[in-house]
DNA sequence: GTCTATACATCGATAGAC
DNA sequence: GTCTATCGATGTATAGAC
């Protein structure tokens, strides 16, 4: 069988690889992926795995690029401004929400292999993040400054105010194995269940944010 | 040189083993650290190692017991819920802010361990969450319900807003090395600017969620 | 391109002298 | 208790037949 890159029916091998990789790698970071699992996983020999990619570090930056890559333009491209502050500040909750609960393990992923100063991850994300990533932040926080201006929401640091948001947003996802290790959960296993607590997560979220505890006098 | 578990003067090598090995394992992970590492940073060698702990694995169930006792008593014993709603709410973030400023790999590295299903990490961790852990949490959500059933806050599902309210406080410290990474930071490097940055954040954080976003009219 | 067999490196662990 | 030297297992990478 050949490669095939072109779009067509079935999947090339390189594709089957890439895609097993990806699983490994993020499962289990660099020093506890194997190259033998690897392998395996996508259905051929250590062998034919070096025949495509040369060495594992060699694999492992392609993974990381296609990680970050993805990872940033999926919510990239979700995200727009438009309409009223009230509007976008429900899309970027969803957005969100919806992006991290598809890939849970990225975020942790990411900021293990980046604590291990992992060579050249750190310059990776760098490129990555500028072809897409941080001009959203970016333009949230200028948006949150003009509604302070305006006077149409209360006196906030912008910054530390997206800060806030994010963890909202992304800390669940991210510490749901450990809950789930200490209180042995009635996890939402239905798709039902799931799509439920995700919808009352991003409300509950925005409606914190937005309107706070204390009681309106 | 005897090893003395006594309290005086110096410390004994099993001590000094132990945290060369904490930071080494809670740096890497399981997978990552190296025996070699650990001696070297401890200022042995590699057999001397393995005359006090056996093996790795041995040293590792020490040092997740450790890492998940300090943790989680830490938190607990700082935390009390006298007083006002306000006044808890304040100690409970500036508590959990501390702490996890003061060691930010914990949560990352509680995470990754428990994603790769090491054997007993998920038993020791039930074990002393049992101990310290878990009432505070519940204790929360109970108090939060108090404070809804009499009207003192807006009605607000209480899990949810404990999720909220820990995502808020950990994420930035845990996400750092992502932020950092993607933009080079004005990192605060003086002792002063640090606890500037966290009494900024902890108020923040209150702010937002006691008082939201939306201008009273 | 795909396989089996094997070389080569690394790392955890032990033997044995002091 | 502490060291040097070395074994044995595991994991990455390559050689070579098909």
């Amino acid at each position: 069988m050949e490669t095939r890159n072109d779009a067509d029916g079935d999947i090339s091998k390189e594709e089957l690889i890439l895609t097993a990789a990806m699983d490994i790698f993020v499962e289990k970071g660099w020093s506890g992926a194997r190259m033998q699992e690897i392998a395996d996983r996508a259905g051929i020999n250590k062998a034919l795995l070096h025949y495509y990619f040369r060495s594992k570090e060699n694999l492992y930056d392609r993974i990381i690029e296609s990680v970050f890559g993805t990872f940033f333009s999926q919510i990239e491209t979700a995200l727009t401004d438009a309409g009223t502050f009230e509007e976008v500040l429900k899309r970027f909750i969803g957005t969100i929400v919806d992006t991290i609960s598809a890939h849970p393990r990225i975020p942790q992923f990411i900021v293990h292999e980046l604590a291990q100063g992992g060579k050249n991850v750190r310059y990776i994300l760098t490129s990555v993040a500028g072809r897409y990533g941080l001009t959203l932040p970016q333009r949230l926080v200028a948006l949150v400054a003009e509604e302070v201006r305006s006077g149409r929401i209360r006196r906030v640091d912008p910054p530390q105010l997206i800060i806030t948001l994010l963890g909202a947003c992304v800390y669940y996802f991210v510490a749901e194995p450990m809950v789930e290790a200490i209180v042995p959960h009635v996890q939402p296993d239905s798709v039902y269940d799931r799509a439920r607590f995700l919808a009352d997560r991003k409300e509950s979220i925005f409606d914190v944010i937005y309107f706070g505890l204390k009681t309106r006098e």
